[in-house]
DNA sequence: AGGCTCAGGTTGACATCGTTAACCTAACGG
DNA sequence: CCGTTAGGTTAACGATGTCAACCTGAGCCT
């Protein structure tokens, strides 16, 4: 306990969970991991005893959501710095700085991205995620770039970007190239291209050769243009 | 306990190993959580007693490990049998057969491949899933379909379909939509296209305007053909 | 001033967990 | 038949999430 901590006066309550919260993300940034988030370290950050944390979170867990949940005002920002211009270009964007935010709270992104969520309802991180995507994918099928249901086309694109940093997150000694800042590039990039080509495509895959050469025609003439 | 088990002869230390990972596996699947897999548990299910597990198994986490590896010989025989014909579309198969596999053991792709693994060593399971990948990106490479280093590739590849799955399984109460094979179908095939595409697009990325015109193209050749 | 109330805590305990140290015992070699 | 040792067991420790019961002092009322 660093400090025994003077007690709230009357209608100032919400006061300790502010206090709590605090500690627990200091303690969270610090170790860098979600075990050392114990009731009673943080208590005892907040200079407080353990079951007063009860007071204001149900249990562990409720705690957990809410101090990572503080980061998500970060996401929201960045998509909204992000959208204006070119909507393709746009998306790219965002897509980076979605990767750029989870890589720079991987302990908030693991707890409420990687595990399993509770049952019932939606949580709110996963709808934020989604919600931002969806505004920023409609601006491409308005454009004409994109073609389809915003939502399903905004699933494939966060999926595709939730993939690539969840592994980085998840397997921090896998061989992983020089320029993480490319792989996320490629996978950005791969996600927009297949998917506005995707949508153009109907009827069976292609089998290689002909997908190879109209492809190559496409690629001279992007490339020239 | 379920019942006293019967002590192993000498020189059978290691039927008890196999006995504790299936008592494991059983209660992994039954509960389908990976919390429910306590050490009192497993031992009581395999009839011995607590401290008879770290006979076989470093820790608690060795043995989740060790369990969870169970589920992996299947994925190898799913490449496998899909590895064959057209590159691409062999491509997109075990793309397919590789999200099946994941949700089919959901526990075990989460522990494995969701959380965040050991710093020393790159784990197994991941070794797995890469190496699959690289070998059918590679026929793709050789066929002309896809361009480029195969290793970065399939990582683009395994991160997509990665990034599809492990949504679909931390979460559940997500509103995804009903046909979610179809959903996975399109992470495939996106991540197919996006990477044969963005091999042959050199220089900055298209705006909105000049992609959506050249695919509009494309799709009619592909359509028509 | 002085007492009452109840918001804002604390003390102490419980069950469960992973893990370890110390001990036991039955199967085999001699 | 006896000693060794592989193959276990018993008992305990410290940490954890959580709860029931208790305390206490700030602010209102008379």
């Amino acid at each position: 306990m660093a400090q025994r901590r003077v007690r709230a006066r009357r209608g100032d309550g919400l006061l300790l969970r502010e206090e709590i919260l605090a500690a627990a993300e200091s303690l969270l940034t610090e170790t860098g991991s979600e075990d050392a988030l114990t009731v009673r370290a943080v208590a005892a950050r907040a200079g407080v005893s353990t079951p007063s944390v009860y007071l204001h979170f149900s249990d562990k867990d409720a705690l957990l959501e809410a101090v990572c949940l503080r980061a998500w005002d970060d996401l929201a920002r960045l998509f909204q710095t992000n959208a204006h211009g070119d909507p393709f270009r746009a998306l790219g964007r965002c897509g980076r700085a979605y990767a750029r935010f989870a890589l720079a709270h991987p302990v908030q992104y693991r707890v409420l991205l990687m595990r399993t969520a509770p049952r019932d309802g939606v949580p709110p991180a996963a709808a934020a995620c989604f919600g931002h995507m969806v505004d920023v994918v409609r601006r491409c099928v308005e454009s004409g770039v994109l073609r389809g249901d915003p939502e399903r086309l905004a699933l494939t694109l966060w999926s595709s970007v939730h993939g690539c940093v969840s592994l980085l997150l998840a397997q921090p000694s896998f061989p992983w190239p020089e320029d993480v800042d490319g792989l996320i590039d490629q996978a950005v990039i791969v996600a927009g291209f297949g998917s506005a080509m995707l949508s153009r495509v109907r009827g069976p895959v292609p089998d290689s050769a002909e997908l190879a050469g109209e492809l190559d025609a496409l690629g001279r003439r992007l490339g020239e243009g």
